[in-house]
DNA sequence: ATTTTATGCGTTAACGATAACGCGATTTTA
DNA sequence: TAAAATCGCGTTATCGTTAACGCATAAAAT
């Protein structure tokens, strides 16, 4: 392995100025700077992390600044423990990551973590920017560099990266699914629809999503009508009544179902406690839910779709960290895959992070 | 940040008896030890990954034993590339990592790759055990920690690790997605019929995922007849030439084709160049091959199956680094998720390693 | 009773990169 | 012309951990 001590030696100078040249600290002439290139080169010398690291006194602080664990049907409980798991290993080299949790329903809380998390000690930020116009303000301003997760805000020039989803686009693979399951057995009633179900909260990318979904039903399937109901409660009894309302109103089955989040698994539970004429209904919806896989595996769900928040989390503060202590050159922007889960694969994707 | 000279003024004593308290090194009495472990809890103490990288004067070289690149449809290049990206990473660290590829259809080449990874001053393989009888011998004589990557060798006792995928699983999941691809339409001709393209090479992966597919289509669509033909050379002139006999013998069409490894590629442009009535017979097959995703885009074929050879050969590294170097628990078995790919989705699943 | 051996510690020199500091020699400014 | 600034470089302490070495005191072996 080559240091800068082999370096220094090569051209015949002192590490000091081989430092300088490296990092362009100035004081040093041209002539000495091109035969250190040139060494460097021929050595195939390569920068020792750990040295570097060692050497670097102060510990890099990260601000995370996402919504509450519980919101979003718990959504950002997995985003964290994306955070937390690379923050286990930032830890053993000195820096540290905070999380400045906010409630994504209320403008004040949102600016408070927000300003909370620059204020500090703090190099870099993972934010995600729920309530663009509430946190746009303060993006604004800050010097400091941050990456945006889960929403965009493609005209705040600063912003060092977006790490996201193609919401639309899953709509559209959603849609194209669905159009897999629906065949001439559950079409059978006079007025085929499908029953799109609208999860609380007006949200950018449950938004996409159904958008997407609408899209591809309407240009691939014409025939069949789409029927929203919109829900306004995050919670699974809520959903059971509304169902059920719906239910004693339109006596015929639909012949798919689309749920535009993880409130997926309270529909299932609804058509599992109907029978078994209703658990074979297609269903497709989003978000592995750790205990709640058997909805899945009995089939009662057909599809899933995922973008493995954990995986976002964590790749997040990798990103942060590459960008900020290591300098390397990281991509501006990192669209996550669109995974496509069902009874046959759903055992191989719970309690991934790396890959 | 509590460094060892913190635990060390905490109980009164040097860091020298803190160091071999840690690593049990003898010379202490257990009256201090006990003290330094309570400390270290009470301190919160994390060892400094730098430190300790930066003082480990030998670097660590790691093998790496697996078939050449081009074989198997090039499936081994993407597993180098994931390797490659690690070993850049590795080599900051002062580490290092040698390839040792071998002919994997000739005993000799694979002998003698891995004697070989094994006989340089190597402290950790990572190995494809393709023709496991070849390979047994040696695995079992040495005391190196080794990873298996791909086959597995269950009775191998003293292996660390092993990396795969559920082959006659995900050729379940090739059946199921094949039952939603065929439709009323498809199925119009006298004797329904899907063909199953067997790949040239005897290879454990083909052998159990034609199985799983044949196992649930089987069961779900026993109507259905299997026909299977089978390929000699990987070459794609070879494949349009066994293809175009075969439809000359049986004029009407299959209603679906399975293709149980990267040749999916090959019939894909077989159909393209027969006509439109030819690309609408759905086609399942595996690996996104780099450059030729245009089949799938175009809807050529409809499913691709894969697990990411990329992310497989980094997380092989980076486990056997997690063991040797940082001494971290490791699983005993990562099971590669199935993705599953199609048109709509696609574009979201090139060049992944880390996520 | 003397020599070994073992026990329980403290001290210290690395590992490679960084950056503050110092020091002549030249150039610029007052 | 003297003082000040600049240039180009060398020297050195430091980061936290490791492990060799040394050194008393005590126990065991001769």
């Amino acid at each position: 392995m080559t240091t800068m001590k082999d370096i220094a030696e090569a051209v015949g100078i002192s590490i000091g100025t081989v430092d300088r040249i490296i990092h362009h600290r100035g004081r040093y002439s041209e002539k000495t700077a091109e035969q250190v290139r040139k060494a460097m080169k021929d050595l195939n010398y390569i920068p020792n992390i750990h040295a570097r690291g060692l050497k670097q006194t102060k510990k890099h602080i990260f601000s995370v600044v996402i919504p509450h664990r519980d919101q979003d049907g718990g959504y950002w409980r997995l985003v964290e423990e994306g955070v937390l798991k690379a923050t286990d290993e930032l830890v053993s080299f000195g820096d540290d990551v905070r999380i400045f949790p906010f409630d994504r329903y209320t403008s004040a809380s949102c600016i408070e973590a927000l300003s909370g998390a620059l204020s500090s000690d703090v190099e870099g930020l993972l934010v995600a920017p729920c309530r663009p116009n509430d946190m746009r303000g303060l993006l604004e301003q800050t010097d400091l560099p941050y990456i945006l997760i889960d929403t965009d805000i493609p005209d705040l020039k600063r912003r060092t990266a977006y790490i996201g989803q193609e919401s639309r686009q899953s709509g559209i693979l959603s849609g194209k699914l669905m159009s897999l399951l629906i065949t001439d057995k559950t079409t059978g009633g006079k007025e085929p629809y499908v029953l799109i179900v609208d999860p609380p909260g007006s949200n950018y990318h449950l938004y996409n999503r159904i958008e997407g979904f609408r899209y591809f039903m309407g240009a691939i399937m014409p025939e069949i009508k789409l029927i929203t109901i919109k829900a306004e409660i995050d919670d699974e009894y809520h959903f059971h009544n509304i169902l059920e309302e719906f239910h004693v109103n339109n006596t015929q089955l639909p012949c798919g179902i689309f749920a535009a989040n993880s409130s997926v698994y309270y529909i299932a539970s609804f058509l599992e406690k109907k029978g078994d004429e209703y658990t074979s209904v297609p269903l497709i919806g989003y978000d592995i839910i750790p205990g709640k896989e058997s909805a899945v595996e009995k089939g009662t769900i057909d599809f899933i779709l995922t973008q493995q928040p954990e995986v976002q989390g964590y790749r997040g503060i990798i990103m942060l960290y590459d960008h900020i202590v290591l300098k390397k050159e990281i991509s501006k922007e990192v669209i996550m895959p669109l995974n496509i889960i069902t009874r046959e694969n759903i055992h191989t994707f719970t309690g991934i992070i790396t890959g």
